[in-house]
RNA sequence: CGCGGGGUGGAGCAGUUGGCAGCUCGUUGGGCUCAUAACCCAAAGGUCGUAAGUUCGAGUCUUACCCCCGCAACCA
């Protein structure tokens, strides 16, 4: 039987337009879920929304509709964007699903039932105009950070957590399992932080406004985020509903991908409400790192955001996600520019790629008549030298992806890329063609093909759609381009390449496209 | 003394147990002509934030300091 896999991104909070943030957090777990899946696993992705909270109700209000029609609104939107990135999720939450909503009610009742939950007092500082607590260390001098106003403490009747009953066997939970949280950086942060200092009971409910799922036992209050959000891991596969059989065939999640500014939730009451709940906890969470601009952080009063529409419509799709994936560092934030992006897109997609494939097809038709040789009875001394090149580099981009680490899995799939570049001029195919050595230049025409075969199916994670039009350049069947084919040769006899080869990626005009980048940032 | 991360050739970054400082892009020169003015080779360019220490030897360990970024519990 198939291995699972089961595969998560955050639950995005539909707060305004999704942007290049949220598109690298789906691309990056879209590609762990396509790779899985080449690798034989029964892989199985969710992602969804975040319905609730008081933030909603605010927009909802300002716009005159409800909440409910506000997060529908942006549900749409977001199902579009996946729809326009390719994203292969199996499941789309929203928590204000019934299924889910009933669901986190059961589990709190759990909790209500086992006294892990009690009625507290909540105390903060109170914005009147942005209905919103702050904590002491939220305030900027004293006033609102959101509107600089005046802000009252106020006390509310809340329920809580109790966390503090859990802090012992969290504790152990890390010491036995070191590497639940990927990078280590980011488990550093939470214990120095949260975990040494001691834990603090969760306030997990409100009464000063009423978007939310209701506490079952006292509905004048709401759930107040993590509690319903945390859970949407489970109660999507349907924990605690009528058909729990997905929840039964792929918990607990192999892997959970967050953002960083998140991974204290996932490090800490994630695993402590799974406990209690007596469930199994995920096998891992790998907290990303972020986008950052030349200028800091994307704020739209600074006019440095960009949204993946912009660059999916103008570049395409493979280019974008190759971008963002090859960017990333695992642990570090990294820069995005206008500049680096056009760089990275001619010299790596356009010149060592697309034009790879370009030649390789030409000197195919000119030598062969568009007939990839098969038959080798005399090889080059370059050509064992490349093939060990292909299995030394399939090893490592294998041992890259399987820890997730994509941008260096991409690296070594490039130094294949050059290293298949270099061939061709060590080779030099048009001396042998002219010296008439046909035996030779059928060995090298026939490595060339293998190589690209062998590229696209290393990048098919990220260059979805690129990858299938190498193979269909080269006149490749998709079954003769599994990940198993990589140990050999593949290439049936007979196969034909495609007459004229279209760009796989069109060089860009440096400066025109830099401007072009940069004036849809500011406009943004 | 809140916590974490960073400061490496023009730009962006690798440098996992301390052992001649690497990669990509850019620049300069050369080669090639199959190819998307692409490809290949070579060269120039760094006192690895500052100061001190440990060591036969430190980008890599210790201490102090300077600068940048992010987070700071009920905020999604």
């Amino acid at each position: 039987m198939k291995e699972k896999f089961y595969i998560t991104t955050p639950i995005y909070y539909p707060s305004g337009k999704f942007h290049i943030g949220t598109a690298y957090c789906e691309t990056l777990t879209d590609c762990i879920k396509r790779y899985k899946t080449l690798r034989g696993y029964e892989t199985y992705m969710l992602t969804g929304l975040d319905e609730h909270g008081q933030k909603i109700q605010t927009l909802a209000n300002k716009n005159n509709i409800t909440p409910q029609e506000y997060v529908n609104d942006m549900a749409e939107k977001a199902l579009k964007l996946w729809e326009l990135m390719d994203i292969q999720y199996d499941n789309f939450i929203r928590t204000t699903d019934e299924k889910h909503y009933k669901a986190v009610q059961k589990i709190v009742q759990i909790f209500l039932e086992k006294g892990d939950i009690y009625k507290g007092t909540y105390e903060g500082w109170y914005c009147m105009p942005c209905e919103n607590y702050f904590t002491e260390t939220q305030l900027k001098d004293g006033k609102c950070p959101d509107c600089g106003r005046e802000v009252k403490k106020m006390q509310e009747e809340s329920y809580f957590f109790n966390m503090k009953k859990y802090e012992k066997w969290l504790k152990k939970f890390y010491q036995e399992n070191p590497d639940f949280i990927v990078p280590e950086s980011r488990k550093n942060e939470i214990f120095k932080n949260f975990i040494d200092p001691g834990l603090e009971d969760l306030c997990i409910s409100r009464c000063t406004f009423d978007w939310g799922i209701q506490m079952p036992n006292d509905p004048k209050h709401v759930l107040y985020v993590w509690l319903d959000a945390l859970t949407n891991y489970i109660t999507a596969l349907g924990y605690l509903s009528e058909d729990d059989t997905e929840f039964k065939k792929y918990w607990p999640a192999d892997l959970h991908v967050v953002g960083k500014e998140i991974i204290r939730f996932h490090g800490i009451y994630w695993p402590i409400f799974l406990h209690a709940l007596g469930l199994e906890l995920p096998k891992k969470i790998y907290a990303h790192s972020w986008i950052v601009m030349k200028d800091g952080k994307m704020s739209k009063s600074v006019g440095n955001v960009i949204y993946p529409e912009t660059l999916i419509e103008r570049y395409g799709l493979d280019a974008t996600k190759y971008y963002l994936l090859r960017l990333m560092n695992f642990a570090q934030d990294s820069m995005f520019t206008p500049e680096d992006f056009i760089e990275r897109y001619n010299s790596d997609l356009a010149n060592d790629l697309g034009n790879l494939l370009s030649r390789t097809i030409g000197m195919i038709n000119k030598y062969f008549e568009g007939t990839i040789p098969t038959e080798i009875t005399e090889t080059t001394e370059y050509d064992k030298e490349l093939q060990k090149t292909a299995q030394e580099q399939i090893t490592k981009i294998e041992q890259e992806m399987d820890t997730y680490h994509i941008s260096n899995a991409i690296q070594e799939l490039w130094k294949y890329i050059s290293r298949t570049n270099k061939y061709i001029d060590e080779t030099q195919p048009w001396i042998l063609s002219k010296n008439g050595e046909t035996e030779k230049l059928k060995s090298v025409m026939n490595n060339l093909a293998e190589s690209l075969r062998k590229i696209a199916i290393l990048s098919s994670p990220y260059l979805v759609n690129s990858s299938k039009q190498i193979l269909e350049s080269l006149g490749i069947k998709k079954e003769d381009a599994t990940w198993e084919t990589l140990q050999t040769n593949n290439i049936k006899k007979g196969t034909q390449v495609t007459k004229q080869c279209e760009p796989l990626f069109k060089r860009l005009e440096k400066e025109e496209e830099i401007e072009y980048i940069k004036t849809k940032m500011k406009k943004s």
